[in-house]
DNA sequence: ATTATACCCGACTATAATAGTCGCATATAA
DNA sequence: TTATATGCGACTATTATAGTCGGGTATAAT
C-alpha cells in the first residue's frame, strides 16, 4: 500500500546520483556498485529513462548517462506514469472494466481522495527529490 | 503503484453499505451478492473488522454486523494501517534492513513526502468514505 | 582492423504479494 | 435438531514485481 516500486526507486537514486554530478557522465556500473543496486535491473530502468530523455546517453568507452537539464520541472506524477503507467488508488479511475461501477458506493469519495493525491505528486517537482 | 488492495475496497463498500442501514444488520452474502464480492473473502474481511471493532457482529440465524457507532471518527490512515499493516513509500520508513540506508541518496526527500501522504490520510476521516 | 567498454533490447525466470478457496468449527433462533 | 450465520486457519491460484540472460550496436583507443 503506498509504496514505491524498486524501479522508481533506483531511477530516482540514479538521477539524484547524476545530478549531483552536473554535466559529467555517470555509468550503470558505477551507480549499481554505489547504491548496490542489481546492475542489469538498473540498465533497464536507465534505458528507459533515456529513451524518455530524462536522461541523455553517450555510447562508447567513457561513455554513460547524463541529466538532461530540461527534466528538473516534471512533475512526480508525470515521472512515475512515464515509468510505470498510471496511477489510482482503484481501477475504475484508471481503465472502467469493473463490474461494479454503477452499483459501486464508494467510487466517488474514493476519487476525491485519488484527485487529492494526484494533486499533491503534481505539485512537487522532481528536482525536489533530486536536489 | 498508490492502489488499494481489494480488501480495503471491499472493506470500505461494506463499510458504507452497513453506514446507510444503520443499526440494521446486514449479512457477508446480503453484500457479496450486492456488490459482486467473493463472499469467502468477503467473510474473511468482515470477520476481521469485527475483532478490530470497527463493527459488531451478531452470530446465528438473522445475525450479521452493524457498523461500530464509534468507528466513525477513525482516521483513514488508521483504517487502512489496522488491515494492511504500516504504510510507507520505502521499506526504510517502516523497518530499517535496508543495505543502503547510509548510502542512500533520497530518503530524506521521499520520507518528506512520505509524510505528506501520510498526513493527508489522516485528516480523512473514515465517514467521510462511508457517508 | 581489433579490442574493450558501455549502452541497447527483448525474452526469460524467480519471488513475493495479493486474491480467492475450502473445510471445519461455533453460536443461536426457530 | 436443523438451518443460518459468523469464526478461523490452511491451502491454492493469480498477478505484479524483481531480477537474469543472451544476444546486439556504438565508439574510443591502440
Amino acid at each position: 500500500m503506498l509504496k514505491l516500486t524498486r524501479k522508481l526507486e533506483y531511477a530516482l537514486i540514479a538521477l539524484r546520483h547524476m545530478q549531483a554530478k552536473g554535466k559529467m557522465l555517470s555509468t550503470t556500473k558505477e551507480i549499481s556498485d554505489m547504491y548496490t543496486i542489481p546492475q542489469e535491473l538498473l540498465a533497464k530502468t536507465l534505458q528507459q529513462m533515456a529513451r524518455l530523455e530524462y536522461i541523455d546517453a553517450v555510447q562508447g568507452p567513457h561513455g554513460g548517462y547524463r541529466i538532461h537539464s530540461t527534466m528538473l520541472e516534471i512533475s512526480l506524477t508525470k515521472f512515475i506514469e512515464d515509468l510505470e503507467g498510471p496511477m489510482g488508488m482503484v481501477d475504475c479511475s484508471v481503465t472502467s472494466d469493473c463490474i461494479q461501477l454503477n452499483n459501486c458506493n464508494i467510487r466517488q469519495p474514493i476519487n476525491r481522495i485519488n484527485d487529492n493525491i494526484r494533486s499533491i505528486f503534481s505539485s512537487i517537482n522532481l528536482s525536489e527529490i533530486t536536489h
